[in-house]
DNA sequence: TAGATTGTTAATCGATTAACAATC
DNA sequence: TAGATTGTTAATCGATTAACAATC
């Protein structure tokens, strides 16, 4: 079974189904519809229908859907069910804040190790994590099997740092330095830029 | 004239050119094509082509783009070609790292206040900035005439805040607090969640 | 000139929506 | 039963691409 078969556009829309599903079950809710969730995340009933339907029927005429049961099986899609170890690479600020992130370990990642290649930090602690040296990045990833790297070293460094990570067996890059990745296409990227979404909203500004 | 004629989708590229032809102008190169910038972003040169003909005409025939032209135009049609004040609402670790990046200045960005509700915090210093009293948020950023603001609280406090903000005057808002926020249509939001980002990815693993 | 590259058109491709039978 | 809501189909709507005349 070939995955292109489903949009990304679609994929990238169950995450937040997702979210908003487990927010809901944390209100205590049982039972949703396509209706309200459409309605709190912004969209279209018929769209999160037609959405889920690429995987299955997970609904009842008449009552909608089981909260529990839907992110069960969104959980299962989108292969979180588990828990992905992640490298962090490059401790500045960002790098830092995100080291003390406790928000992954619920949704199924957590930080297995950290790099940095100044030797003023190597060794030191960065919140629960001694962060190691950048040129012993390949051994460790490649040991310790990482699948999943985020990026946090300058703009200029970044392209080395995700090939090398590439070269090491990661496949997935969540990258949250300001330039666009060249890698192999087997390779997933998402960006996390602040500037980008910014200057996104200005456009629509009044003169 | 109306904004809705260009999609949103082109115009959430063009925050990427520019970024793109910023990099290209560091590098010491004068000139660009269609072809060039598309092959460093990953997509089609047709598409750059498309999408910056809803704007003018900023190319010649045979040569290409000059960089630092176009960038200059996709500021001045971006609008950031000036400083646009920003709100900073929560300071924990992400808002910490947000209040001491360096990275908005060359961008058309500016923190000019952060805000927290906890009394612990309010008074002392994140970066350069005195912490304010989220109490105070209305009238500081009315006075102040602030129109963008990001949000880094908790997941709970995050659409209160954000319906303060708009009641504030705020017309565009960078959301890091996991939820969808509710909020009129005029106002322009963007999200950003690394865990959104992440179970994107692994959808894709192989199984 | 010959080669390169633009801006634009038309064709293709893909996503969203509206509608509704099925059914809880 | 009556009302609600699903999953799916077909129609609509929108975005991307390929091709090319224009021209630097």
């Amino acid at each position: 079974m070939d995955k292109k078969q489903v949009p990304d556009i679609v994929v990238a829309r169950l995450p937040i189904y997702l979210q908003t599903l487990k927010m809901l079950e944390k209100e205590g809710e049982y039972t949703t519809s396509s209706k309200d969730l459409g309605k709190r995340i912004g969209i279209s009933a018929a769209q999160i229908r037609k959405d889920l339907s690429h995987f299955g029927e997970f609904g009842k005429q008449g009552t909608g859907y089981s909260i529990s049961y839907l992110i069960e099986q969104l959980e299962s899609i989108l292969q979180v069910n588990g828990v992905w170890n992640m490298a962090l690479v490059g401790v500045g600020f960002l790098g830092h804040a995100i080291a003390n992130f406790k928000g992954f370990a619920n949704h199924g990642f957590q930080i297995k190790c950290v790099f940095d290649a100044d030797p003023q930090k190597i060794g030191s602690k960065v919140g629960e994590f001694t962060i190691l040296d950048s040129a012993k990045m390949e051994e460790i990833i490649r040991s310790e099997k990482i699948k999943v790297a985020m990026i946090t070293v300058d703009a200029i460094h970044a392209q080395a740092v995700a090939e090398l990570l590439v070269k090491s067996g990661v496949k997935a890059i969540l990258n949250y330095a300001p330039v666009t990745l060249n890698l192999p296409k087997d390779i997933r990227i998402q960006y996390i830029d602040p500037i980008i979404e910014l200057q996104h909203m200005t456009y629509y500004f009044q003169d």
